[in-house]
DNA sequence: ATTTTGTGAAACCATTCGGTTTCTTATATT
DNA sequence: AATATAAGAAACCGAATGGTTTCACAAAAT
């Protein structure tokens, strides 16, 4: 059996204050008062945020008592990262053409040095 | 002179159909009616998710004639690439774990079955 | 037993989003 | 000159988004 996501990863990360969740959570858990202590928004809001996260798999929550203590499961940006990875040759090659030009001009093609 | 995006690139590849967009016209130049006619919805949609892109700096567009000539310019992408790249070892720690889970499956290292 | 704390849920709101249809204008084609 | 084509612009619409405030309730602390 499959449990499929509602949400969509790339929906997630695009909105910067669930960015930032990720960053904090990946490096500490932290119960959800205490996150929405880091940030100027209200708690419902951060509440809000913090279940679209779960909801596709960035994040998971443990119950602990009356605290919900929130942690980053980064592992599901490597969707992202395989969608972004396809164009990489894009970039990389204008490094290439760049890196290119200039060991044209550094290498005044009849003395070889380096 | 910094000439700065109105558009968050992360917002304009949360939408299915612009990845599609980004997609298509990188692999090929396209005029924007001919790349309507490739999707269900209306040349208008079309011309917008187009300008989103072009305003986040992930589409160029040149006008030949009456027509808008698109171009996909994945490079951008790198932002969102290198984001993406700090988490990395969160899902390469986890292939890690598996691995070294399978192996000791497979190596019963002394007289311990199981 | 009472109070405090952590949190979800609900109702509400303004704004943005993704789409549509209609109109207009400029460029090609005939 | 008349017509067809490519595409932006505007007006509109319903749904989703990101936020708020208020209320309810269980768990912990006093």
């Amino acid at each position: 059996m499959v449990t499929y996501l509602r949400r969509d990863v790339f929906q997630a990360i695009a909105d910067p204050t669930r960015r930032q969740l990720i960053h904090l959570l990946s490096q500490q858990e932290l119960n959800l008062n205490t996150v929405a202590e880091r940030f100027s928004i209200s708690r419902p809001a951060i509440s809000k945020h913090i279940r679209i996260l779960k909801e596709c798999g960035l994040v998971s929550i443990r119950q602990e008592g009356r605290e919900r203590i929130c942690r980053a499961k980064p592992e599901k940006l490597q969707e992202v990262s395989e969608w972004v990875t396809q164009y990489k040759a894009f970039w990389e090659q204008s490094f290439n053409k760049l890196d290119n030009y200039l060991n044209t001009l550094q290498e005044p093609k009849t003395t070889h040095e380096k």
